[in-house]
DNA sequence: GCCCTACCTGTACAAAAGTACAATGTAAGC
DNA sequence: GCTTACATTGTACTTTTGTACAGGTAGGGC
C-alpha cells in the first residue's frame, strides 16, 4: 500500500514518516498520476494554509483519481468538515495528527471506511438528538501544576500577556515568569504558545513534547 | 480481536464464519457480557426480522457496551441506516454481506472508522452537511490573509517559532516577521499566542483588544 | 526544631518577538 | 505602460519573553 502526501511545501512532516516510513511526498496533485497509479494506494491532502474554495476543489479533483483520499487539516472547522467528506474525502483528521492515529485512519480508509474525529461524530450525534456519554480527554499533564501554576497556565492559554497576568493575580512580573518557567518544565514545552495549545489540547509541530 | 455475532437463532451464518472461522455467536444480548468484556472485540447484531423499535432498542443497548457495533439488515433502507447509525452503531450492511466485505468491515470498525454502503455515504454526509454548519462558524477573517500569511499563520497556530517557520518556507526570519506583523493587523490580534488561539478557534479574554 | 514545598521577589542577562522605515522584484490587471 | 497587490529582505530599534542565580516567607509534617 502506497500512501502519497499531497504537501505544497513538497516535504513530508515527520509525523508522517513516523506513521509510514515509505510515505511518498508530492507539491501538486498533477504529479500524483505516475505515482502507483495501478496499484493501491492512498492520498493525503495537507489542506492548511489553503483557502476554504480551494480546499474543497483539491479534495474534488484528489477523489476523481479513483484512491482514498484523507483531508488533513490545520484549523479544525466542523462545518468544513463535512464539506470535504463530502467532496469524497474518506477521512478527516489534523494534519499533525499523531503517527499511531494516521495509521488508524489508514486503515480504515483503505478497507472503504469513513474516518472523522470522535468529537465529529459526536457532534452528529448530538445534532441527532442523541445523547452520547462524552468523555472528553482531559490534558492530565496539568495535575502536576500547583494551584497558582495552574491559574497562570489558563491565563496563558486564553492569549493573556506576563503583565496582565500579574495585575489578575495581584502579584509581580517576574513571580509570574517564575511560575510559568516552572510551567515549561513540568510540561515539557519551551514557550508561552506551545503551553497555550497545550492546554487547550491541540496538537504542536513540536516532536519533543 | 473476537467477533461476537448476535442473532435470535443463536446459529452462526455460513458467510459470517466464512468472514471469521473463530466468531462467537449468541441469541441475545444479555448473554454478550461474560465473553471477552475486557478484550478487544466488535458486537454484529442481526436486526432481520426484527421491528423497528426493536432494532434501534438493540442497537443503543448493544453500543452502550463499549464495543463497536455492527448493524446487519436483511431489507436494506435508507432511513432506517440513518437511525440505526444515530443511535450508536459504527458499521451498517446487508446480512448477507460477502466475507470479504465484512472483514473489511471489521477492520474499519474496529478501528474507530464507520462503515456502510457508499450509496448511504453520500446520502449521511448530504444530510449532515445541511445540520451542521449553522450551528458553528469557522473563521472567516483568516479568508483575508493571503495564501503566503495563511501558511505562516498556520504555523504560528501549532506552536512554529519564527526561524522554524522561516526554515521550512525557506524565506528569511526576517520575512517571516513581516508576514506576521501582516497578519496581526488583518486578524486584530497583538501577539502570536493570540493568533494560535484565533485560528484554533479558541477564545480569549481580551481585554483590550 | 528541622525539612520540604509552595509562593513570592530581586538583579541581571540572553533570546526571542515585534515595529518602523525603506527598498526591490514580480505577476496580474487595466 | 501603469497601477496594484504580493512577496521578499535589510537595518535598526523597542518590547516582551524567558533564564540564571539568589534569596525571603509561611505552613505542614517529622
Amino acid at each position: 500500500m502506497v500512501r502519497i502526501f499531497i504537501c505544497s511545501l513538497g516535504r513530508l512532516r515527520e509525523r508522517w514518516v513516523l506513521a509510514f516510513p515509505d510515505a511518498h511526498v508530492v507539491s501538486d496533485l498533477t504529479e500524483v498520476g505516475e505515482q502507483a497509479s495501478g496499484g493501491a494506494r492512498s492520498l493525503w491532502l495537507d489542506l492548511s494554509s489553503m483557502h476554504r474554495d480551494l480546499r474543497l476543489e483539491s479534495v474534488t479533483a484528489a477523489a476523481s483519481m479513483g484512491s482514498p483520499v484523507v483531508a488533513m487539516m490545520g484549523a479544525p472547522d466542523e462545518s468544513d468538515a463535512f464539506a470535504l467528506l463530502q467532496a469524497g474525502a474518506q477521512g478527516y483528521c489534523h494534519v499533525e495528527a499523531a503517527p499511531g492515529q494516521l495509521r488508524e485512519i489508514a486503515t480504515v480508509v483503505e478497507h472503504g471506511g469513513l474516518w472523522m474525529p470522535p468529537n465529529l461524530v459526536q457532534r452528529f450525534l448530538a445534532v441527532s438528538n442523541r445523547v452520547i456519554p462524552s468523555s472528553m480527554p482531559e490534558v492530565p499533564e496539568l495535575n502536576q501544576l500547583t494551584s497558582r501554576e495552574l491559574m497562570v497556565a489558563e491565563q496563558v492559554a486564553h492569549g493573556a500577556s506576563n503583565r496582565e497576568i500579574a495585575q489578575a493575580l495581584e502579584i509581580t512580573e517576574r513571580t509570574v515568569k517564575a511560575h510559568i518557567s516552572a510551567i515549561f518544565e513540568k510540561l515539557s514545552v519551551r514557550d508561552r504558545v506551545q503551553l497555550a495549545l497545550k492546554v487547550n489540547n491541540i496538537p504542536t509541530y513540536n516532536i519533543r513534547n
